[in-house]
DNA sequence: TTTTGAGTTGTTCGA
DNA sequence: GTCGAACAACTCAAA
């Protein structure tokens, strides 16, 4: 007789406390399986086979196991594609109930209907949860129905919300005894999955109440901690969304704000997935992009011979994290001086960021670029010295991610000024003839 | 329906 | 050195 069971599929929620889906299956009446599957089709498009999010999310999900084994339960990890692993479960297991959070990236939507469907043709009920935002898909809307585009609106709308409603809470870590017991032996290692165990080497999250309350004064100097580098925590769920919010409500209203971007976008993408492959503005497709493969790899390899613009992307190169002036000075430079499509910067950032999120890049490189909604004004071309005197005045930064600064001699891919000139030409041009 | 005010993060130029 | 205007109009959101 199989065991009748619930199952908790993590994804981007890899906490157990304070977890939504996690919270109403330990509230189901029955035992809990907390499963993680490991995706080919997502596993498969990463390039590199030493991925340190890949590491990143094993060693969490090791942590979760010592979790779920001091309730008695295991942490079950299948390495299928998500139909099979299901087949799987639902073969191994009586199982009457599968829960999940939300995720609003087109792709994660269509998976997670192929899976209703599956589960639903079994009998079996199928439960989702809202966990990564406060607001989501159509919680927040316009007075006419319709999403909004504009961010300060939409914030002024977020705020008034959460004020009306406060933040709600799933204490799932109260409930862990209803885990499962089950030990599952010969757990899956990252060889079988096909990567090597690296050290993610991420940096701790600076949740300290004075860090956060100086924020807005610190938060564009790159050579100071003044962020609070969460973010790979918070895109794998590390970090419960509730809590962050409800920090930054009580501590700093910009914080709060970069939040709240966060949920702006994805709301966006929500609403808008065409954003993927298209400009928001799709006048910006009619930008004739340089592309410059040779001066794209210099990008890439921090050889553009501008020190903030090199030491960004060698932080980025060797850490995986990049600090957020510094991403806006980057990615302006690729857009606005090199005039190299804003997809190709996207894409790079998708592959060595640790906190790689795609609405959050999408958004951010759109922004840069000029052509995403409530962008920067296309005439708005960083000058990467002026933004160095500005925020990197003793150039603590750049000296700390340029090794050998005194022997860095590399001659400017392209003068300043000829550059801004290029690219405020091309741009009205472009945008005059769309 | 029309009107009004506003719109993440800058830079340059010239008075 | 400081300050306002230009950069470019255009679209959005709300009253």
């Amino acid at each position: 007789m199989k065991k009748e069971i619930s199952v908790c599929w993590f994804r981007r929620d890899l906490r157990l406390n304070d977890n939504c889906a996690l919270y109403n299956a330990l509230c189901s009446p029955y035992p809990v399986l907390a499963v993680f599957i490991f995706d080919p089709e997502i596993l498969d498009k990463l390039t590199d086979r030493q991925d340190k999010r890949v590491s990143f999310i094993y060693d969490t999900l090791q942590l979760l196991n010592i979790d779920c084994q001091r309730n008695g339960s295991s942490f079950y990890l299948l390495h299928h594609d998500v139909i099979s692993a299901f087949k799987i479960l639902f073969n191994d297991f009586k199982v009457k109930k599968v829960f999940l959070n939300h995720d609003y990236e087109p792709y994660a939507i269509d998976r997670d209907l192929r899976i209703k469907k599956l589960a639903e043709d079994e009998g079996i009920e199928f439960h989702t949860f809202k966990d990564q935002v406060i607001f989501e898909k159509s919680d927040i809307l316009k007075s006419d129905g319709l999403p909004y585009t504009v961010f300060t609106p939409y914030s002024a709308k977020w705020r008034q919300r959460y004020a009306e409603y406060g933040s709600e809470e799933f204490p799932s870590e109260k409930y862990l005894s209803n885990l499962l017991k089950i030990s599952i032996s010969g757990v899956l290692s990252l060889n079988e999955i096909g990567f090597v165990q690296v050290d993610p080497g991420l940096i701790p999250v600076n949740l300290h109440e004075a860090a956060i309350m100086d924020y807005h004064h610190t938060r564009n100097l790159p050579a100071i901690k003044g962020t609070s580098q969460a973010s790979p925590y918070l895109r794998f769920g590390i970090i419960s969304i509730r809590y962050l919010v409800k920090l930054a409500h009580q501590l700093n209203q910009t914080w709060l704000n970069e939040l709240i971007w966060r949920e702006f976008f994805m709301m966006i993408m929500f609403h808008f997935p065409e954003v993927i492959f298209r400009s928001f503005k799709r006048k910006y497709d009619k930008i004739p992009w340089r592309n410059n493969e040779q001066e794209f790899d210099l990008w890439c390899k921090g050889e553009t011979g501008y020190p903030i613009v090199d030491a960004g992307m060698r932080q980025l190169n060797e850490t995986g994290w990049m600090h957020n002036r510094v991403r806006m000075i980057v990615a302006g430079f690729l857009c606005k001086h090199l005039l190299i499509d804003w997809r190709w910067g996207e894409a790079y950032f998708a592959q060595k960021l640790l906190d790689y999120e795609l609405s959050s890049n999408n958004g951010n490189w759109q922004w840069a670029a000029g052509s995403g909604c409530d962008s920067a004004p296309y005439f708005r071309v960083f000058n990467p010295t002026l933004q160095t005197q500005k925020f990197d005045p003793k150039l603590i930064y750049i000296k700390t991610w340029i090794n050998d600064f005194n022997k860095y001699h590399l001659t400017p891919i392209v003068e300043h000024e000829f550059a801004r000139k290029r690219a405020l030409d091309v741009y009205k041009k472009a945008l005059n003839e769309a």
